[in-house]
DNA sequence: TTTTCAATGCGTAAATTTTACACAAAGAAA
DNA sequence: TTTCTTTGTGTAAAATTTACGCATTGAAAA
């Protein structure tokens, strides 16, 4: 890394920015992957600035990949953030005393940034496959629950806001369980993860047979066993239907 | 207007712009506004660069009505557009040259552009209404049919192309007549214009039946006259539930 | 070992929504 | 007056979505 941001603005785009809503699912609850900031007290999205040579969506995915560890993900675009108070929830001024105080005086020679319009991308990942993974700039990279999620800095809450729609909008018409769920899980396991991201409860026989109309799960000989009840069976998609699905649409009316 | 772009750049954003994919309907066809540069020969969607001091969202109202003479307008933002190579279709340099030629050496002192991201907005206009008045940027600003549209500037042509999806996408959520047609129309007029952003045919009594449903039109005791047919009846939005529709979103489902 | 309890697997009937379709009437033009 | 094109209207069939019950499984409790 840079010793001075200027050094880093020099390959980098400063009047935008990216920052990604990073969805997981565990426990029959949706988390957001949030981190905590050196030097000041105040957590965030992780986001970042896009170098020069670099597309956006390169960046939201390299981004991707040093936080989260994680490849190959679902990540899109989703709104674009622009307000002129964009940074109101935590002034500017006293934000960059702060990070003086703790990366040394000088730390911002040469660098003004006078506004910064940021790209919005929602991200879905296997919570069990990411390994949170704090950097340089990071005292702290950790999962919280949506209904818990504390005041973020700057836009950050409306993001999320706005990433959940954006989400609640697409699982319509993209088969999304494929990004959040292990390779292989019940149906019930499904069917909780559409309720949580709906916020409804779905009747388990017509959401079993919806879900099958779209040919791209597969039933196998296993069962998850373990619990005091009858053993689910398992299922997993099929990578060449499940991507056809994705590409002509599909459409869960529930 | 500055004598120079640096004055202007001192008060907006370099590295960000914005662009409107301004669509009208006219004679049963969907039109997009399109502007000729001066000095160079190429057309390109409207754009501009975002004041220090103005949200995205203003910009693009404030470059609209700058473009089109129109106010408050449907205008919503639909995809940031970031790759690399945004202007592989007309070399930057190239086009820099040419408008020194025309705006006289010097213009570009003291700017240097990077790369710019670009927002892409989506604007509803009603035809009639619009008076298209070209700015001292440009040449001529004139409606083309989307069929017609020509090779563009930058990655315009895959702006409109976005755009246009996102019409499609917006049809079916949103009562979006209101925003292309005029104060009065017919039921078939509002059929054709359907038709012609989703490019199918529907029933005509099956339309009527969905449209009438959603509450939000009134059938006035006129009718249009002077075709060589049975005159049809002249409907419009009522504007209270129009709005009522709009937050609740509507579902067009043929 | 037996019983209990909670959750799963499966199929059919009812309700609702969407689609298909035909004929009479209006109005300008021939 | 006739012709021609387009509009206004309602109902039946098809498809989709919703509602719902009972037998079965497997761990835990008795």
């Amino acid at each position: 890394m840079e010793h001075s941001l200027k050094e880093f603005f020099d390959r980098a785009l400063k009047e935008v920015s990216l920052d990604c809503t990073v969805f997981g699912f565990h426990e029959g609850e949706l988390k957001v992957l949030l981190l905590r900031w050196k030097g000041i007290d105040g957590w965030s999205l992780p986001g970042g600035h896009i170098l020069l040579d670099e597309s956006v969506d390169d960046a939201a995915n390299r981004i991707l990949t040093q936080r989260t560890g994680l490849d190959d993900v679902f990540l899109q675009q989703f709104y674009t953030f622009g307000n002129v108070n964009r940074y109101v929830y935590h002034p500017e001024k006293e934000l960059l005393e702060k990070m003086e105080t703790t990366f040394g005086k000088g730390f911002f020679d040469g660098i003004i940034f006078r506004r910064v319009v940021s790209i919005g991308y929602l991200a879905l990942v296997e919570f069990d496959q990411v390994q949170p993974t704090p950097d340089w700039f990071t005292d702290e990279c950790r999962w919280w629950s949506l209904a818990d999620v504390p005041h973020l800095l700057f836009d950050h809450n409306e993001m999320i806001d706005r990433a959940l729609k954006a989400l609640r909008q697409r699982i319509r018409n993209q088969p999304v369980g494929i990004n959040l769920l292990p390779e292989k899980f019940t149906m019930p396991e499904l069917q909780r993860l559409y309720e949580t991201i709906l916020g409804r409860q779905f009747d388990r026989r017509n959401f079993q047979k919806l879900l099958m109309s779209y040919d791209i799960l597969e039933r196998l000989d296993e069962k998850r066993i373990g619990a005091a009840n009858k053993s689910p069976y398992l299922y997993r998609f099929v990578k060449e239907k499940y991507e056809r699905a994705a590409a002509e649409g599909v459409s869960f009316t529930m």
